[in-house]
RNA sequence: UCCUCAGUAGCUCAAUGGUAGAGCAUUCGGCUGUUAACCGAAGGGUUGUAGGUUCGAAUCCUACCUGAGGAGCCA
């Protein structure tokens, strides 16, 4: 004799939308937020969002009770929900998948009295600044995050993938650098200063010559007034540090580096340069070689082509334009006058008044993304240096210690991560390229 | 720090010295295949703040506040 148990449904399977396709014709639940909503009399086509990505649902009112399409009916946007029902391609949704509703959990409707602010229109920079932590939610915010997150992945891989070994470096730091107006400062106890890091540098230098090839990959800060499209006063930055490096080897790597990376955007992030509308054919001509100009014949260009540049002054707002529009690959310029350098930056051997650094330089008008170079490995022109640029020698006694165990030729670079994302999406300004972005002027949210 | 531009409904904007308006959003009504859906209706305003000019100011002037773009500086 059997018992016949009583029968139960089965509880549908919980996916993400990007995992729609492997689930046609089964009947599935999706946890997510309502993204938008449109209806036509007994009929209503809830758009659901993930996080992963859009998914069209339809809803009719003869095969739903009625409290069931009556909620769905009149939800606001980004209410939070979990729908259940059949996944169907269906050519005339967004995405190629829809789902026919057969049930709703609505885990929290959003009241009319307060609406969700950002609107499927079009909005103004402050307005979307102020409200950042819900602007994350949208389809471009997305795509620029998930760039942003390839690009970090690419450039691990890359370093990972040749012998460097991450060993990240302090973000309090008890001095400068270069020299003290740029630091933020902070209380670190009693009664010192520290100062939070602009760059990861000369730890990066100690740590190469434990490890021979290094990198770092932090949050770095300046203080300056920069009020650009291209500044934020905290940004992330990746730097490589090499034991034995010369300045050819240290371009060699900057350019191979730049090369894996939007290489491998390309390769996984096709979608998401869509969204952004990215003109990829501009990022398929980023392969090697690319040009190499000397500072010198940097000048000599820009003022063939109209800029007031003098030699021994830095490239202006407009120069690296000038320069960048010239090519369609990013340029490498080295060789800059060695006054308008860090202090640690290797003199050139042949020609003491250039120093051995490089800049490369994004196209399209994006500048500057990697700075570096050699360092100075002699002990005692590093001296001269510390007391020519005034810094306090006791600050640096570790680093000169690197030139007195064993000194090395060696150098590297920094990459910040922000400008890169910026150039590689076609954005029109940094602040997009993180989530919470810090600037002059603003703190929140 | 300096220069330029801008602040009008929740949002995006119009109104160029003479009665503050539209689209979206919200609410209500209509519509069984919508694609930033559409159609009809309703509510929604100390025009950034303070002062001044004028019969009359969103509009002209002054100061301040907030924001944006840029310069210098930098990745």
């Amino acid at each position: 004799m059997s018992v016949s148990k009583p029968w139960k449904p089965p509880m549908p399977e919980r996916i993400t939308i990007a995992d729609a396709a492997k689930h046609v014709d089964e009947v599935v639940e999706i946890p997510g937020w309502l993204y938008n909503l449109r209806k036509s009399g007994k009929i209503v086509f809830p758009i659901l969002r993930d996080g992963t990505g859009l998914l069209q649902c339809v809803a009719l009112k003869n095969e739903l009770p009625e409290e069931v399409f009556e909620s769905l009916k009149h939800l606001t946007q980004e209410s939070s929900l979990i729908v259940r029902g059949k996944l169907r391609a269906e050519a005339r949704a967004p995405g190629g998948f829809e789902m026919d509703i057969s049930g709703v959990e609505i885990l929290q409707r959003v009241s009319e009295e307060d609406p969700y602010p950002i609107t499927p229109k079009e909005h103004g920079v402050e307005f979307l600044m102020d409200h950042r932590h819900l602007w994350l939610r949208s389809q471009r915010q997305h795509a620029i995050i998930r760039v942003r997150h390839a690009i970090i992945k690419a450039v691990r891989d890359y370093f990972d993938g040749h012998g460097f070994t991450l060993v990240d470096t302090p973000i309090f730091t008890p001095a400068a650098c270069e020299g003290t107006t740029t630091l933020f400062e902070a209380n670190y106890f009693d009664d010192e200063k520290a100062y939070l890091t602009q760059s990861g540098q000369l730890y990066n230098e100690a740590n190469a010559m434990a490890f021979g090839k290094v990198y770092c990959f932090g949050p770095t800060f300046r203080a300056e007034k920069s009020k650009t499209r291209r500044h934020l006063t905290e940004f992330w930055m990746v730097e490589p540090e090499m034991a034995f490096a010369d300045l050819e080897e240290i371009k060699r790597v900057a350019e191979e580096m730049v090369i894996y990376v939007v290489g491998r955007v390309l390769e996984s992030k096709r979608e998401e340069l869509k969204v952004l509308e990215r003109d990829v054919t501009k990022l398929e001509k980023v392969t090697s070689p690319f040009p190499r100009l000397s500072y010198d014949e940097a000048v000599k260009n820009l003022q063939q082509h109209g800029s007031e540049i003098q030699w021994g002054s830095d490239f202006g707002g407009g120069d690296e334009t000038i320069l960048t529009q010239q090519f369609e690959t990013p340029i490498m310029v080295d060789r800059f006058p060695t006054v308008i350098k860090a202090f640690y930056m290797a003199p050139d051997p042949v020609r003491p008044e250039v120093a051995l650094g490089v800049d490369v330089l994004a196209p399209e008008g994006y500048g500057e993304i990697i700075g570096g170079g050699q360092r100075i490995h002699d002990p005692e022109l590093l001296l001269r240096r510390i007391e020519e640029h005034n810094l306090p020698k006791e600050a640096f006694d570790w680093y000169i210690d690197l030139r007195k165990y064993g000194t090395v030729p060696h150098g590297g670079f920094g990459m910040g991560i922000e400008r890169c994302v910026a150039w590689i999406c076609g954005l029109e300004h940094v602040r997009e390229t993180i989530a919470f972005p810090r600037m002059l002027y603003r703190l929140r949210p």
